[in-house]
RNA sequence: GCCCGCGUAGCUCAGUGGAUAGAGCGACUGGCUUCGAACCAGUAGGCCGUGGGUUCAAUUCCUGCCGCGGGCACCA
């Protein structure tokens, strides 16, 4: 955005100090009264070039005041640089911003891999499943819409003993009366809670669910057939979760479908000299002292693979046949010694990795009790969206006829859903969720319904202006404070949109999209638009159509909804 | 014990090598005969955990200590 300004006061530098590099930023200052603009480069060279950092500030401040964008400039403090730009420049400025909204719409050849999701099979998606699924897609979102092809990538959890302990807990205590197709993945979960009850007074039955396995495993037909009910119905249940969270998945690759792609990555690894025999008869991943890991377990003593061979046969897998420019692991902060040990043995191994990273988000921690899937007592995430879903329901009730709502049961789920992935998504990521509903739920501040309330207002104010069509720039000279204000709020959209994205931190947009809301706010409140008298009423409502959809395109790319009315 | 991360307002959190450190919630004061008050304007509240170092400039970078969290081969 301010490139070619950064490009030209680099020129500046050179001609007066023979700096052909200096590192020329401009940001807007602390104060909107400092100017449009604001640089510290001539702090930053005064050293080098022995000079006060004022005296460089002057000499490119007037080299700048002759640019055409530039109305005028000044030396502030100790050697800042602040500018105001030509109200020409600004609005010029304002239709390259506002054009982010669109999607851009060509694609790059090699795709973003971005791994996220990994449900259980046979369990439901707990609270804590939030992080990966709303963090995931919105980093999935952020790349699409700006021009990234994207594969969003989920890797269930299909497979393993635990299924062995579902067939055995169906067989003994099942309802057979209900068809497997009936049978919801709250009943699988009390049947694998009811093994483990029944397992601590009788151990014979681990061994018989290890051995169910081993037929799932071998082939056999009826259990297989078991095994792929389960997967269907924790699908189905999952897809509806999926609808409510705008998570879409566009491949998926479970655990199951990697059983027979690891022996090639065993016997590589052993070739190699990577893989190493260790305790027990395992096969073992040794790293060199100064990295500071311990070994990477790759085979059991008892010759089973382990979660890590997985992972390897995976990242195997994508590079062979999706041919990735980066792969992004949108994971819990308690996998991070896993990651680094995975991708340094991808890179012992010789493997030409892509960019990768671990994505990580902290944990969410609840201030209630310890919640174990084992023992069934999890907080499920849909009784978390119910939950939300509900209180804002009693909201949208208690305001009764103040509420502008078409469809108010819709409208509860846009905002209750809504302040859960907000919740989720206007924190850095990388920091722990302390869990509280209150501010998961709240509808007031810095929230969802904040958010979806302006748009709402910022719609309202379109409708009863009764254009035709889109509002049309007006030709003006002269901006009044707020408008100018506001103006330069929105030049930040397309710079946002960047750095979240390059930074695969959706808070950074969440945040700026709260301070869009803030400044328009406060412009409603202390500007009329509607009484305004032409040209500025044509241009406040160019800056509040404008507003309205950077929120609507913002707040989608974060899996949110906005109303037109509420 | 070793490795990693985090300590910012009463609570929950943004923030940045640079100009008086910001929000939300909570507390208090004001604003709907005027475009939607789920809003806005304002007040109070901070040795940015702590000692040292680098720098013209540190809450930000380095380091010692204290506190909290996570991880540390046969789980994923």
């Amino acid at each position: 955005m301010f490139t070619h300004l950064s490009t030209e006061t680099r020129q500046i530098i050179a001609s007066l100090y023979g700096l052909p590099d200096a590192d020329v930023a401009w940001v807007f200052p602390p104060d909107s009264s400092q100017g449009d603009l604001s640089t510290s480069v001539a702090l930053k060279i005064a050293g080098g070039l022995g000079k006060k950092p004022q005296e460089i500030a002057r000499s490119i401040a007037d080299a700048i005041s002759l640019s055409p964008s530039v109305e005028h400039a000044e030396v502030a403090g100790p050697g800042y640089v602040n500018i105001r730009l030509t109200v020409a420049r600004l609005l010029e400025a304002w239709k390259e911003a506002h054009a982010a909204i669109a999607p851009v719409s060509e694609r790059d050849e090699n795709p973003v891999i971005v791994d996220f999701c990994g449900p259980n099979i046979a369990k439901p998606l707990g609270a804590h499943h939030l992080g990966s699924h709303i963090i995931g897609q919105a980093i999935i979102n952020l790349y699409r819409h700006t021009g990234a092809h994207v594969i969003g990538w989920s890797y269930p959890g299909d497979w393993g003993t635990q299924f062995g302990k579902l067939w055995v807990a169906y067989d003994r205590w099942g309802d057979k009366k209900k068809s497997l197709k009936d049978v919801t993945v709250e009943d699988l979960l009390a049947l694998y809670v009811r093994f483990h009850e029944e397992a601590e007074k009788d151990a014979t039955l681990d061994d018989a669910a290890r051995a169910a396995f081993r037929k799932i495993e071998e082939g056999d037909a009826a259990l297989r057939s078991f095994w792929a009910d389960t997967v269907a119905v924790t699908k189905k249940d999952l897809d509806e979760i999926y609808v409510r969270l705008h998570v879409h998945i566009d491949r998926e690759t479970g655990e199951s479908f990697y059983e027979n792609r690891m022996q090639p990555i065993i016997e590589e690894g052993i070739a190699k000299g990577v893989f190493q025999e260790g305790e027990g008869g395992s096969l073992i991943v040794p790293f060199a002292e100064e990295t500071g890991m311990p070994p990477l377990l790759i085979r059991k003593g008892d010759g089973a693979t382990l979660y890590a061979t997985r992972d390897l046969a995976m990242i195997r897998y994508r590079i062979d046949t999706a041919h990735p420019s980066a792969m992004y692991y949108v994971v819990d902060v308690a996998q991070r010694l896993h990651f680094q040990q995975v991708f340094a043995t991808a890179a012992l191994l010789g493997w030409e990795m892509p960019e990768h990273e671990h994505t990580v988000f902290g944990r969410m921690r609840f201030s209630g009790a310890a919640m174990s899937t084992r023992k069934g007592t999890s907080l499920r995430m849909r009784q978390l969206l119910d939950e939300a879903v509900k209180r804002a329901g009693d909201i949208i009730t208690e305001r009764g006829d103040a509420i502008q709502a078409d469809d108010p049961k819709d409208l509860a789920e846009m905002m209750g859903v809504g302040a859960v992935a907000y919740g989720i998504l206007s924190q850095n990521r990388a920091m722990d969720i302390v869990f509280d509903w209150d501010r998961m739920l709240s509808f007031e501040g810095n929230s969802a319904p904040y958010l979806q309330y302006t748009h709402a207002r910022a719609r309202s104010v379109l409708r009863k202006a009764a254009l035709a069509g889109d509002p049309v720039l007006p030709a003006v000279d002269v901006l009044e404070p707020e408008d100018r204000k506001l103006l330069l709020m929105l030049l930040r959209f397309p710079i946002v949109l960047a750095e979240s994205r390059d930074a695969r931190m959706p808070h950074k947009l969440t945040n700026y999209l709260y301070a869009l809301c803030q400044s328009f706010n406060s412009f409603y409140n202390s500007v009329p638009i509607l009484q305004a008298t032409a040209p500025l009423r044509d241009l406040r409502l160019v800056l509040t159509a404008s507003v309205a959809d950077m929120l609507r395109t913002g707040a989608s790319l974060l899996t949110i909804r906005v109303p037109d009315r509420m």
